[in-house]
DNA sequence: ATAGGTGCAAAGCATTTGCCGCGGT
DNA sequence: ACCGCGGCAAATGCTTTGCACCTAT
């Protein structure tokens, strides 16, 4: 049977090619947040004649249909991960470029009275903490500049780590 | 005597040429978060030899110097607005694109709390609202497409509004 | 059969950079 | 005078697209 993501794609209507079925199941089995570079090497590992056009093209088509969510952590580079998994925000190690998830209720409901406050209801909102490791210390990475706030460096595309 | 960002320069030792004192003055006077091409668009009105090549190039230094800083609200163009303005975030109303400012302390004090259980420290962090006006039906506008999160509609380079 | 998917290479965008003449200090 | 700056155009890096062929349904 089909991965999850390959589900949720039969259960839309999209039309299953061999190059959609990989890449679902690459992010099925992915359990961090991969750029499109890296999913197509992953992919290709599997498949070998897929482009990277088509995942680019797939990605977004999977977020348009509510099934990935794209991610901007800095670096010029988009990163992808499935639906689903209750809101949950993210802390980037600004050292190493571990990507570390994390939820809090408490915090929702903050945000919600500060929307309140303005006028305004939230249609969806994005938290993203950049941090350092207590007492550690840091061996600073390279850098190559671009896009996003804190100028931190670039994430590690597959250093990330669940903390549910 | 010099704009408010023109002094900051000064301080910081930057030698002081034409454009720079212009896009100081750009920057001094801008009440909203303006990207580059605005930035460009302002100042050329200003002065007019100025290249947009400069622009960028003086918006990095200043970004660098601690003069100013980047954002990015999805739209896949930075916006800049100068340093100090204590800690405050932004909220991003999806249907027209507007940026509001507000801050929060209470909310300041959980993010350490939240950081602090999963053993870092901030470094930094970025928060952002994207709402819809309470009661009022929206007329969405037209998008291009390209990064960050929410996909939502680009901003309007500059319909930002303060609400301290 | 046929609407839609795919590969490839070219196009697009925002942003950066090499080169070289010019302008602050 | 000297070193840094600015203009211009070419180069980058990520992402999208036009076109011709191919394939699920």
């Amino acid at each position: 049977m089909g991965s999850r993501i390959e589900q949720a794609c039969v259960e839309r209507g999209l039309k299953m090619t061999g190059q959609r079925r990989v890449i679902a199941r690459v992010l099925s089995e992915a359990a961090d947040h991969p750029d499109v570079e890296e999913l197509y090497r992953r992919a290709s590992a599997l498949d070998g004649r897929i482009s990277i056009a088509t995942v680019y093209r797939t990605v977004r088509l999977l977020e348009e249909k509510g099934i990935l969510e794209r991610r901007d952590f800095g670096g010029g580079r988009a990163r992808y991960e499935p639906t689903e998994h209750g809101h949950h925000h993210h802390l980037i190690d600004v050292d190493t470029g571990r990507v570390i998830e994390f939820e809090d209720p408490e915090h929702e409901r903050v945000l919600k009275a500060i929307a309140a406050r303005l006028g305004f209801s939230i249609v969806s909102h994005r938290l993203q903490l950049f941090g350092r490791k207590l007492e550690a210390a840091a061996a600073p990475r390279p850098s190559r500049r671009r896009s996003s706030e804190p100028r931190a460096d670039q994430p590690a595309a597959d250093t990330d780590e669940l903390a549910r």
